[in-house]
DNA sequence: CTAGGGTTAG
């Protein structure tokens, strides 16, 4: 029974599924701890319907009440794509520990509501719970993708100066991607370079990210160079800089990159993702053009491409009035465009309305399920289901493909 | 015999 949380904590979380789905089998019951296994697994794939089934079964085992397996359940709606669920859990519970603070805040930040997540943020600390270095990562990351630059560094300050707590290299890259993506380059800049702990691949990363956005070549360079000492074998690094050099129109730079991931005979794997829609995972692939109506989808993303801008992907209650799920999706057209929309209209925390920008779409709206019901033709089934690529901020969290 | 276990950016 061990191997549960081996394989959880490993990340293998299709071994645990596989596994619990044995036991149910073999008419064997899990006790707490197996379940917070199984939970995280499925948080970590996006297993929404093994998540909800796992969540009955605890219910009526009478194990409802262990304040552990709470946790894990508002992860794994959290991680699910659905935040109300989660709230639901969260708000009924009597005893919040940090950690249930910690999971609610990192999902509203995860969902692009960033201003829920501070808001939740100040209630936890009025309420007398301290915050530890997670849950400042949760925070500022929060900050970062909502675009509250001036308060997450405000959080900063007091995680040093108040809480006494020591940043590490996650808490620089949080900010410096904070910094960057609203074009403060130069200060993202200075405060690496007046780091007082070593700055890890994933801090110049951030910068190299912030310099695809606001497009800064001579800073990119810079950023790639020391990113590529920490990380020579990470390919999404390579990517992102040949990106930035053909947005710019480097030609030679690119050609450059290129040279260098064949020498170091790095190969990047196509982007792909998979979402959970009615018990089937579809699996999208970058630049697919198997299907028959390949040219109609692509059509229908070009007009989704018009119409969007941004990184969020959001879920808005507004109390008694209609539930709204805002989609904004980055650049490019490839499969995470049609899985991010199509996660949207996953959700089942009731989203009756779509908001696309500025167009609103009722979640019946043909556009909308033609769209849906042309990838659901294909039926795609994934099999070897190893890593779902969570919609942080409403993209992939993988790298764009060439 | 029964502990263990839940939260973490890019």
């Amino acid at each position: 029974m061990q191997w549960f949380l081996g394989y959880a904590q490993n990340g293998l979380a299709s071994e645990v599924l596989d596994l619990y789905k044995r036991m149910e089998f073999e008419g064997i019951c899990p006790d707490a701890v197996t379940y917070v296994g199984v939970l995280s697994s499925c948080a970590n794939l996006g297993a929404q319907t093994v998540g909800s089934q796992v969540e009955h079964r605890i219910e009526s085992s009478g194990l409802s009440c262990n304040p552990f397996l709470k946790n894990a359940l508002i992860n794994m709606h959290v991680r699910c794509g659905n935040l109300l669920k989660a709230r639901g859990i969260f708000d009924r519970m009597s005893e919040k520990t940090l950690v249930s603070w910690t999971a609610m805040i990192g999902g509203y930040g995860v969902h692009g509501q960033g201003e829920v997540a501070v808001r939740l943020f100040d209630e936890m600390i009025r309420s007398g719970v301290t915050p530890d270095q997670t849950a400042f990562v949760c925070v500022l990351s929060a900050c970062s993708h909502a675009g509250l630059s001036d308060k997450g560094l405000e959080y900063f300050e007091a995680m040093k100066n108040q809480y006494k707590l020591h940043p590490g290299p996650e808490h620089y890259s949080c900010v410096v991607d904070l910094l960057g993506r609203v074009g403060r380059l130069k200060e993202a800049r200075e405060l690496i370079d007046s780091m007082p702990v070593e700055a890890d691949g994933a801090v110049w990363g951030a910068l190299l990210g912030a310099c695809k956005i606001h497009k800064n070549v001579g800073l990119a360079e810079i950023a790639f160079q020391r990113v590529i000492e920490l990380e020579p074998e990470n390919v999404g690094y390579y990517v992102l800089l040949s990106n930035i050099y053909s947005d710019a129109g480097n030609i030679d730079g690119l050609v450059k990159v290129r040279l260098m991931m064949r020498e170091q005979k790095l190969k990047k794997e196509p982007g792909h993702s998979y979402v959970e829609h009615k018990g089937k995972i579809h699996l999208f692939i970058a630049g697919d053009r198997e299907h028959p109506q390949t040219e109609e989808i692509y059509r229908m993303l070009d007009k989704l491409e018009d119409l969007m801008t941004g990184v969020v992907m959001a879920q808005k209650n507004n109390g008694d009035s209609e539930k709204e799920a805002v989609a904004e999706t980055g650049v490019g057209v490839h499969s995470e465009k049609l899985a991010a929309v199509f996660g949207l209209l996953n959700t089942d925390a009731g989203t009756d309305v779509v908001i696309i920008k500025n167009l609103r779409i009722c979640r019946d709206c043909h556009l909308f399920m033609k769209l849906v019901s042309k990838i659901v033709e294909r039926q795609l089934v994934v099999r070897d289901a190893t890593r779902f690529h969570h919609f942080k901020n409403g993209v992939c969290s993988c790298k764009e493909h060439w």
